[in-house]
DNA sequence: GTGTATCGGATACAGTCGTACCACAACAGC
DNA sequence: GCTGTTGTGGTACGACTGTATCCGATACAC
């Protein structure tokens, strides 16, 4: 035992943890005990790595946030459809419970919601301020050839907030994800008619 | 002291007690003391009144669901503009923080959200299976003459949840009230072009 | 070899929570 | 007048929480 453990590797694991209990039973059962247990590991492990509560749902959060970024890159760089609906249509379809790990996400992300305007530390991580999805997704229609009048910013803002919400509809069983898709193909048709 | 009192009408104000906690620290904060203390009363009458902690927050939704609902009939039959645009831009500034009261429902329904997905109750308060504004929206679109091509379903859809979102994200400071009013002026005049 | 920083287990502590219980005041019907 | 129901207060109980503390055990530096 007890020599020499990576720390980051450690929390990362503990994270995962709290990944699951959060996205299954949501935040209010992640007590310190309850990640120990669902780690398999002491309560004094869990105060060890994140000393406080708060710790480590922020540092839990800020690493599934990572993971998520790492995600959506890897997949717009490793698809075949590299034109700009391609890229838009990937973009928005990584927030939709697509599969398990967007899934565990977006469960995670729910579970986390409410806290984030009560606790300003972890809405600095939840939503930042500013708006870089939107930025994104706005210059990437700019690029486009759109129908006249089409103001690719309000298009922007407004899809990723749908589909964000259509997300999480789709987690409570409110829409299907093929009835998502075809909303989304829909707008994207509608979006970058001839 | 103890006369015959209206319970309905009790409940009803210590419910404004429970908005008020949820909507300014979160529904972490909503205990049966603080709900009684808000409400100025003791906690036995808060038990006494509810019951459960589990009623108190079910019947509080509720209670603010049924105002929410009152609210927008009476602002819809009150406007002078009964064209299906301006019956539609009313349903979906509804969803948006422009002034005292809806800031506060709002807010009080964000603090609910994640409890929702761990509390069956709850979810049935809150987000019916079904998607009753969406099919109003439907229905009021397809009554209007729209450009060809343009699926009133999927619209709705996206408008619900984004403009969801959208009143979500000015609570948060990501965007001011103009700037989502700007989007919703432009996805309407999107819509409704001759 | 030994000292020591690192790692980890068990447990104690003070606080808060929802709920249950007991007592009593004020009215109702008789 | 009395009796039972309704409304209200105070308080106790057991369970859980985050955190702090005490104390072993390891493995590397010297």
């Amino acid at each position: 035992m007890a020599h020499r453990v990576d720390h980051e590797q450690r929390r990362r694991e503990i994270a995962t943890a709290v990944w699951r209990i959060a996205a299954e039973r949501g935040l209010d059962s992640v007590s310190m005990r309850e990640v120990a247990a669902e780690a398999g590991v002491s309560l004094r492990l869990v105060q060890y790595y994140f000393e406080t509560k708060h710790n480590l749902l922020v540092l839990s959060l800020r690493y599934l946030h990572e993971r998520g970024e790492q995600r959506t890159q890897a997949r717009i760089a490793a698809q075949v459809d590299q034109s700009v609906r391609g890229v838009v249509r990937t973009l928005l379809t990584e927030l939709l419970p697509l599969d398990a790990e967007r899934e565990l996400s977006l469960r995670v992300h729910r579970a986390y919601f409410s806290r984030t305007h009560s606790d300003p530390a972890l809405a600095k991580v939840f939503l930042h301020a500013e708006t870089p999805i939107e930025d994104l997704l706005t210059s990437l229609l700019r690029r486009a050839a759109l129908p006249p009048g089409v103001q690719p910013r309000q298009e922007a803002n407004l899809l990723v907030a749908g589909f964000t919400g259509l997300g999480l509809d789709v987690l409570h069983g409110r829409f299907t994800s093929p009835e998502v898709l075809a909303t989304l193909d829909y707008h994207l048709a509608r979006l970058f008619q001839a």
